[in-house]
RNA sequence: GGCUCCGUAGCUCAGUUGUAUAGAGCAUCAGAUUCCGGUUCUGAGUGUCGAGGGUUAGAGUCCCUCCGGGGUCACCA
């Protein structure tokens, strides 16, 4: 970015010199090169072609010629000030309206040692901007406590750690937060049929996790009930009838009811089975590598969110109709208008959230609020934006709803009725099994490896091959899941960039001088050496270089695929050049000490990016 | 039906604020390697960017229409 600066400001200057044109912002065109041609940076010249009045060709020549005329001295501000001596643009290529311009092995060399010397290379610190981004709270997995975590909280979860991780790193202060939805009829029918057909048992007893023992008791409530209901209609009454008449059901309201009134009875036993349920989720979330600052839970927000609501309607915002019912008008905004409490005065989903927002206002000073929620939900948080908004939060305007789409299986869609529900654990120790069984050849050869570090590795592999495949996705996008070949270890897979990080650290295990100290002088700074980079390390520094605009980008697109691409890109990169050049074996030790940094970098900015999508990165595998 | 998102190679996906011959991986094919129809390596081919129109010097990208698919339009959460 540091370069296009300067290379922009030159320009402005080529274009008056040469046309008197005074050239806006946008009228300097500046992109990276295309690999077919020669060069780094290439300015489009076609903005300039009218008001030359000459050919493209001809104008790209001109500029490209006023460019290389007399040296560019960097100005003295810059942060490339270091650099001296030769021009920074030292050769160009002018193709039709595109000039290509190619940047001085020198500057490379410099930009390499910055990078090589940077330890949070990419990341805003803390202390450097974050004042001046505030604090962004970003919600997510927000589960059920009836049920597991399935396929589609996996895609919830990472995609909600790996983009407070990147906001952070663009120097917003973030708060990760759970709104746990524990109470309600779903709850009720959990807890009955554990009373009902449990014969006491817990955790502990029947060795299941206890999310997985609830969700059993949900699936077996519903068996229990569409029995009964079946029994009715053959009995002659109608369907919807025996769906309400049945005493299951019936049993589920009445102890909703009990709860609500807070019987002592029923709560405490809510209580006993809710706890089993959150050491089940911790265990899920400990596995998967997310974690939250803050958890709201919503048998303490939903009352809340009512008296916001009487507030609301004192103000006008809202009004109450005859039968007693309060709404929300969202015809001037284009939107229908909204029940915000029943008539006999209970709360809904959407009084619910505008409760959580009044806790969590409270509690922080939240500039801006990201809410991590499926795409079907998208019409709820257009209308939760505004109401905040007319209630004077001051986020709700802004805030913005991450909806992101469906994940399906190569078999089929996921559907709790048919059973293919996906669960999140038993999906997780599955890709780490597998992990486990493709890597072990590999991983057993590695000298003085032991049981517990092939189970990391495997660990590590296998959560890294889930985690990318679903990142790697546009969020928007409805995705399909292919277990085998996320685990690939070719191709764009999280395994493949692990390996290539592993197989660099090898390279710097082996080299007999110790990882080169970047802070330390004696590493040569090349920055007047005659030096000459070949195409693959000149193209793998300028990626390197490219890395803090892809954070900024990924930040404001709020999209860890941006990541992913990159790091992709960066591994391919290396493994190209890899291929191509010895590193150990260099006999020119500058040569070799550059190739060792080089790689070093690499890996650097490869655990970095990794890190931003929750992804480990094993040393050796 | 209204609103909204998506449609790029056989498959899974990239494609920055418009710009040069639209890219990867898998799969396929050819060659090399060898205990193997497996593994690894090298190389190759592949596209009416859903369709049509418009704006522009220039459109996969922006605008409109249509087609196809998902989601949503609850006193469920």
């Amino acid at each position: 970015m540091k370069l296009e600066e300067i290379l922009k400001s030159q320009v402005i200057e080529a274009v008056k010199a040469l046309y008197q044109i005074e050239a806006t912002d946008s009228m300097i065109q500046l992109q990276k090169t295309r690999p077919e041609f020669e060069g780094h940076i290439t300015l489009v010249v076609f903005p300039f072609v009218k008001l030359a009045r000459k050919a493209p060709a001809m104008v790209a020549q001109e500029i490209g010629d006023y460019l290389t005329g007399s040296p560019i001295h960097p100005f003295p501000d810059s942060p490339i000030h270091r650099f001296t001596g030769s021009p920074l643009i030292s050769s160009f290529n002018a193709v039709q309206g595109f000039l290509n311009l190619t940047i001085a092995d020198s500057y490379w060399l410099q930009v390499l040692g910055e990078i090589a010397d940077d330890p949070h290379y990419g990341m805003v610190s803390p202390s450097e901007e974050t004042h001046g981004r505030g604090l962004m709270m970003v919600e997510y997995s927000s589960p059920n406590t009836n049920k597991p975590l399935h396929l589609g909280h996996v895609r919830n979860n990472l995609l909600g750690y790996s983009i407070a991780k990147i906001q952070e790193a663009n120097g917003w202060q973030v708060v990760k937060t759970n709104i746990v939805n524990d109470r309600g009829i779903h709850i009720c029918k959990s807890m009955l049929a554990w009373l009902r057909f449990g014969n006491g048992e817990t955790p502990e007893t029947s060795g299941k996790k206890g999310d997985h023992l609830i969700g059993d008791y949900y699936v077996r409530f519903d068996k229990e009930y569409k029995k009964e209901v079946a029994d009715l209609m053959a009995q002659g009454m109608d369907e919807d009838t025996a769906k309400r008449e049945a005493p299951l059901m019936k049993e589920a309201q009445a102890m909703l009811l009990r709860w609500e009134q807070g019987d002592p009875e029923v709560r405490a036993l809510w209580e006993k089975m809710n706890s089993w349920v959150y050491a089940g989720f911790d265990e899920t979330y400990r596995m998967m590598g997310v974690s939250f600052d803050k958890i709201y839970y919503e048998s303490n927000t939903y009352l809340e969110g009512k008296s916001e609501v009487e507030k609301g309607l004192q103000s006008g915002v809202f009004y109450r109709r005859p039968d007693n019912s309060v709404w929300a008008d969202l015809t001037p905004d284009g939107l229908d208008e909204k029940l915000l409490l029943r008539q006999d005065g209970t709360s809904v989903y959407m009084t619910q959230d505008i409760g959580t927002a009044k806790l969590r206002f409270r509690d922080y000073p939240i500039d801006k609020m990201v809410y991590v929620v499926g795409n079907e939900q998208e019409y709820h948080f257009k209308v939760l934006s505004i109401l905040l908004d007319r209630l004077g939060f001051p986020f709700g305007k802004e805030l913005v709803h991450f909806s992101y789409g469906m994940v399906e299986l190569p078999n089929g869609k996921m559907k709790s009725r048919e059973g293919t529900v996906v669960d999140a654990d038993d999906l997780m120790a599955s890709m780490i099994a597998d992990a486990k069984e493709i890597s072990k050849d590999k991983v057993n050869t590695l000298p003085d490896i032991t049981e517990q570090e092939a189970d990391d590795i495997a660990r590590k592999v296998g959560l890294g091959a889930l985690k990318y495949f679903i990142l790697k996705v546009d969020p928007r996008k409805n995705m399909l899941f292919n277990p085998a070949e996320s685990i690939d270890f070719n191709g764009n897979t999280g395994p493949f960039i692990q390996y290539t990080y592993a197989r660099i650290q090898s390279v710097l295990r082996k080299s007999d001088s110790p990882l080169p100290r970047f802070t330390d002088s004696s590493i040569p700074r090349f920055t007047d050496s005659p030096i000459h980079l070949n195409s693959k390390e000149l193209s793998l520094i300028q990626r390197l270089s490219e890395f803090p605009s892809v954070v900024r980008q990924a930040g404001d697109e709020f999209s860890p695929a941006v990541i992913c691409n990159y790091a992709y890109a960066l591994a391919q990169d290396f493994n190209s050049f890899y291929h191509d050049y010895s590193i150990l074996n260099e006999e020119n030790g500058q040569v070799r000490a550059l190739r060792i940094m080089l790689s070093a970098s690499v890996a650097k900015v490869i655990a970095a990016a990794m890190s931003l999508l929750g992804i480990e990165v094993p040393e050796r595998m």
